[in-house]
DNA sequence: CACGTCGATGTCAGTTGCTGTCATCACAGT
DNA sequence: ACTGTGATGACAGCAACTGACATCGACGTG
């Protein structure tokens, strides 16, 4: 016989996600969270840093994803669209899971505190991306607002995935809010 | 006689500040910055929502000054140019509180919490900057990503203005990073 | 001048996020 | 059988924040 039962982190991200989708984040208390994992407080808080990064732990994997792919991009194109490539190929990916996304999507954008937490995480991962671009010899100013102005299409082209009622996939849309952007820093 | 001594709030910012500065952030209490300021913790929370607050109290100033100078920019400039003007004018205020703003900065970028805050007070400009070019008829994927972009330009800059050791003008690379960022767009 | 309202503050008790410390006990390797 | 290790529980404690109520000078009104 095992001690405990398995996987006690997967668990505890399962009943956070429930319990904020019920009654809100602000509304549930991370012992609630423990008891309907089975679990106790202390050890939410060993698993996860504070009671808002039990709906981040997949960002590791999404920023590796990203530098790789930037990594892997051909020579020949410029740093934005290396770093419009990988976008695409994280925002495919993000796609697979589209209920569980869109419901993490909303309990996220219903709190302020867990927009904060989203934001850094973003910032985050443009940094890494900036270094990313940097390894393949792009200078400094350049990189890093490459890899800025590549966050901010992903966080339009995703809340635009997320509000629309029709069904356009998310790399599509990635790739037009890119375009956007083209064609509006183009003027004079 | 006054009951109490005058501007509390302000008396408030300026111990928060100073302790902030000489011991960070998570090593000062509320209760250590009320006493300095002679009042008393539930005090504090009364003039601010939080502890990390207290170093944000001008951010509304600033989104105003940005959101009537996107409004007031000549008809005839595209939205980012709009916005470029609006971050610069910006900026120039910015610079003549350089002092404060650099002691603020580092205060800021020491600690994850505060950059955390730092973060979804830019993104609520970006959205009130947003909301400025809708009024000006510039419609919704290019706003919002004119002001997502503009935003990204003005981090980037104002990073660059508390690093450098040399002296250059807070617009001025604010200008030069909306020019790079353009040269990275318009490459294939 | 007396009176009542108001605004800024104090006091106090309570909840909750989060941490340090020590104990427990199945399991794995030796 | 012996021992270490890893995941958990138990418990005490601090600090951030909130709600409720009290205080008392300032200020306008009659």
């Amino acid at each position: 016989m095992t001690r405990w039962e398995p996987n006690g982190r997967g668990r505890l991200e399962l009943a956070a996600l429930a319990l904020y989708g019920e009654r809100g984040f602000e509304n549930t208390t991370v012992a609630e969270i423990a008891a309907r994992a089975g679990l106790t407080e202390r050890t939410f808080f060993r698993h996860f840093a504070d009671k808002r990064e039990v709906l981040f732990s997949g960002a590791d994997a999404l920023q590796e994803l990203l530098v790789s792919n930037v990594a892997a991009a051909p020579d020949s194109i410029g740093p934005i669209d290396a770093v419009g490539a990988a976008l695409e190929a994280a925002g495919a990916l993000l796609q697979e899971r589209r209920e569980y996304a869109r419901q993490r999507a909303a309990i996220i954008a219903a709190n302020t505190e867990l927009r904060e937490r989203e934001l850094i995480k973003l910032a985050s991962l443009a940094s890494a991306i900036a270094d990313a671009l940097r390894r393949r010899g792009v200078a400094d100013p350049a990189a890093s607002l490459s890899a800025e102005a590549g966050i901010a299409v992903f966080r339009i082209a995703f809340e635009r995935w997320v509000d629309e009622t029709n069904q356009r996939d998310l790399p599509e849309l990635i790739r037009d809010s890119l375009d956007e952007l083209k064609a509006v820093t183009a003027g004079k």
